[in-house]
DNA sequence: TGACAATGTGTCGGAATCGGATATAACGAA
DNA sequence: TTCGTTATATCCGATTCCGACACATTGTCA
């Protein structure tokens, strides 16, 4: 229970939190991610390539992101990721922080919106 | 209805959504946003005075926070502000965003923090 | 009184983050 | 073989963040 260690991580940089949470789902290339970030949020979180590429590599590094063997894949160009145990540590308590802000928000009767289709 | 024009505030930057959270419990002063910013996330979000300063400049230039008149204040420094109509349109549909990410997180069983006292 | 902590606004500059344009190439289907 | 999509990656300017510092006011208390 690394309490300290996980909390130099939080608050996730938003474009982190999401790329951590499309790999919650499996194992999953670049490409990959940046569709499912696209459909997770109903196109309302756009990820360019600057922006993915360059966190992979710093999730990489920060051990919250390690690389999933690709396994005899179809296409040779694919690179996959997988969400490492440290990276699990750190997604649970950053959900727990949102549900706060959501839950706070709430409380002062910030207008609901309607959930889209 | 002006949709468009809300939707080019979101998602909004973290310190943003943080300050605009703490003023819809009516107008505050740099400082108290600071304080409040602290106590409504357990602190768990820490606002330093550059974030602060520069984001309410933007704020103020965007026109989602407007200057509230201080008022006969007992402490002539003090600057208010509080929330524009604006300001809570584009509020409310960045909490229903961020609603969408927990609730994508909780289907995907990131696992359950306990709430803290 | 005088000192000192807390309150309060603000700037500065470097670091981190973001995001679009661009490059390059492999794949799939027509 | 041509074209659209898939795919990784870099580059670079813009935005955002953040702590350190500066400075003034207010409140407290010995």
């Amino acid at each position: 229970m690394d309490k300290a260690r996980i909390d130099a991580f939080l608050p996730l940089a938003p474009a982190k939190l999401h790329i951590l949470l499309a790999l919650t789902g499996g194992k999953l290339h670049g490409y990959g991610i940046m569709q499912k970030v696209l459909r997770q949020s109903e196109a309302r979180y756009k990820l360019g390539p600057g922006t993915l590429y360059d966190n992979l590599q710093r999730l990489m590094k920060q051990s919250l992101v390690e690389e999933g063997g690709s396994l005899q894949d179809r296409d040779s160009r694919r690179r996959y990721y997988r969400l490492s145990s440290l990276g699990q540590g750190v997604l649970s308590p950053e959900i727990a922080r949102l549900e706060g802000v959501v839950r706070e928000a709430r409380l002062r009767r910030v207008p609901q919106q309607p959930r889209r289709a």
